[in-house]
RNA sequence: GGCGUGUUCGUCUAGUGGUCAGGACGCUGGACUCUCAAUCCGGAAACACGGGUUCGAUCCCCGUACGCGCUACCA
């Protein structure tokens, strides 16, 4: 163990002792039962959809406990730091009403950077070194390849430790003369364990866990040779969750290896335990088999991505906590968003993000919104990524009330579903807008189902030249039935199955060549609401194009 | 390799020592219908495998297989 003083000497002499930052951040006097928890994102890119989604658990138990949902942004690994990333979480986030009781500037507890709290770690470090918990290593990158190589030519578990942690037991003298030379080195927790000791802890998810003991040495303070001087994650979490006072920490389940680790230096730090929840990590099918969500290969992985095409919020919502807890997923959405998650029925299996699902949920989450509502929404979501759409909503405001009361509103027992996302506005109902909608004139085109053009020119021209802007739906459709029957389509699809080859095709096709002229598309509103919300001008001019 | 963790219809899951193993999404047949959607009625579809324990196991125990994770001065 090396002397006080030389320990002392490493660090600067105004550093704080750990009494200091136990006052300026004292136990927070909670209610029983109150649940301190934190998020701790790695600023390295866009916000994976697993971060909004552990994201939300703390959210929910913070608030549902009484307690407090700090946002700390975990950023020791300075070289993988992407700028601007912060801003991107706390901007999807707030998409979806995630909002942390502490983080940046807000809260007592702070810094909420890892990077700007090198002073409190330093000061648990040199406490550490003090009492023989911790030891300066030199070894070299090299070194320690060698190490795991040889570890793993002879099958021994890799790592630093007994015979393999080369600088645990060295001498005062000569850790003082590589201090000396000027050499780098980093700090290692020296590990209490033993050989074959196993460890147990109590996951609140999954109840009592069993390990191995750790043995391993690991590294809690980075190169000296850097600036700032920072933590490992192991050594962050002990010192920021106690220290920030935090009594539940949930995170992903990939640290459930790493529990041992983090129990021992809870243990020589003098910190009470916290609490662990670990959290099954949302998957992706792959073939047969699956994997977790990767960032990189699965674009549905990041936050961005339904942001971007504009799922509502709740409903995504509704999504991620029925996946937490399937009781959730039975509830409608408005009690479901309201009712607490409970830790213990959350699932231990990764479950698989299901797209299409989340689409079904949309739709339905949709098909409750007011035209109004959808309207804002739409404009909110375009503000950012569809320019066009939003003026063309504001100044035809009238005509998108209008468009979204057809087969919709409180009124209408089922209304359509058509709209899952900001985005399927422009798709589904842009046709409604004459500036947004372009002439369907080519007669061979593939949504019209491939009949004569002949036909097509004669009935589109009959049905402009005769037209009635009649009220009643039967009556207004009669004008097409007739025309159909005149122009030798069968009068049902039945018929038509009957005798193929007496009719160029039934009352479907002949319906579906006013459908395509009017709405460029093969499916849409009822007709006759299309219609008269159009207008007369505006159907005669897009029927009149088709007829040529 | 070692350690950990997991495995009920395609997917999310409910569930129990004796159940017709339930629901939802998707798929599919039908009804309705001018189309699409919606809606309604129906259908196919699962306890990973092998041993135990037991009168009886999807459920308890032990293995095996497979998936996932950790085994970094990444988190």
């Amino acid at each position: 163990m090396l002397d006080r003083a030389v320990v002392d000497a490493l660090f600067p002499s105004d550093l704080p002792e750990p009494s200091f930052w136990e006052e300026q951040y004292p136990p927070r006097g909670l209610a029983e039962g109150a649940k301190v928890v934190r998020l701790g994102p790695s600023p390295t890119g866009f916000l994976h959809i697993g971060g909004l989604y552990v994201g939300s658990i703390d959210r929910d138990i913070a608030t549902h406990s009484g307690g407090s949902y700090i946002v700390r942004v975990e950023d020791t690994d300075q070289a993988r730091e992407v700028p601007g990333a912060v801003e991107q979480f706390n901007k999807a986030f707030a998409y979806f009403g995630i909002q942390p009781d502490e983080a940046d500037s807000v809260g007592a507890y702070g810094p909420y950077h890892q990077s700007q709290r090198e002073q409190i770690y330093l000061t648990y470090v040199r406490e550490l070194l003090r009492t023989g918990h911790a030891y300066l290593c030199f070894a070299t990158k090299e070194e320690l390849a060698d190490i795991t190589a040889r570890q793993q030519a002879t099958k021994l578990p890799t790592g630093y430790y007994g015979r393999w942690a080369i600088w645990r037991d060295k001498t005062a003298e000569d850790v003082q003369a590589a201090l000396d030379e000027g050499r780098p080195y980093v700090v290692r927790f020296r590990s209490p364990g033993k050989p074959g000791e196993r460890t147990s802890f109590v996951d609140a998810i999954r109840g009592t866990l069993e390990h191995e003991a750790n043995r391993n040495d690991v590294v809690i303070l980075k190169a000296s040779d850097q600036s700032p001087r920072l933590p490992t994650y192991h050594f962050a979490h002990a010192v920021d969750d106690h220290l920030m006072r935090v009594n539940l920490v949930i995170r992903g389940e990939e640290w459930i290896s790493s529990v041992p680790t983090h129990l021992q230096l809870f243990d020589a730090l003098g910190f009470d335990r916290v609490e662990y929840a670990h959290i099954a990590p949302l998957m992706k099918q792959q073939g047969g088999s699956r994997r977790k969500l990767s960032k990189r290969k699965d674009p549905e992985a990041s936050v961005e991505y339904f942001i971007e095409a504009g799922f509502p919020a709740e409903a995504v919502q509704y999504y991620l906590r029925g996946l937490v807890n399937a009781r959730l997923a039975e509830l409608p959405l408005a009690e479901a968003l309201e009712s607490p998650i409970n830790l213990a029925e959350c699932g231990v299996a990764g479950p698989l993000v299901d797209l299409v699902k989340l689409d079904d949920i949309c739709a339905d989450y949709v098909a409750t919104l007011s035209g109004e509502e959808i309207i804002d929404r739409v404009s909110t979501w375009a503000a950012s990524y569809d320019p066009e759409l939003v003026t063309v909503l504001s100044e035809e405001r009238d005509v998108a009330l209008a468009a979204l009361k057809v087969e919709r509103g409180p009124e209408v027992a089922n209304p359509r579903k058509d709209l899952r996302k900001w985005s399927d506005f422009r798709t589904a109902y842009g046709f409604f807008f004459p500036s947004l909608f372009p002439l369907v004139s080519d007669k061979a085109d593939e949504r019209l189902g491939g009949l004569p053009p002949e036909l097509i020119a004669a009935f589109t021209a009959d049905f402009a030249d005769g037209y009635a802007d009649l009220e009643d739906g039967q009556e207004w459709f009669g004008q097409i039935r007739e025309l159909a029957a005149k122009h030798g389509f069968a009068p049902n699809p039945k018929e038509l199955k009957k005798n193929p080859d007496a009719y160029p095709g039934s009352i479907r096709e002949a319906a579906q060549l006013i459908r395509v002229a009017l709405t460029g598309s093969k499916a849409s509103p009822d007709l006759h609401a299309v219609a008269r919300t159009l207008g007369t001008d505006e159907v005669l001019r897009r029927v009149r194009a088709l007829a040529g």
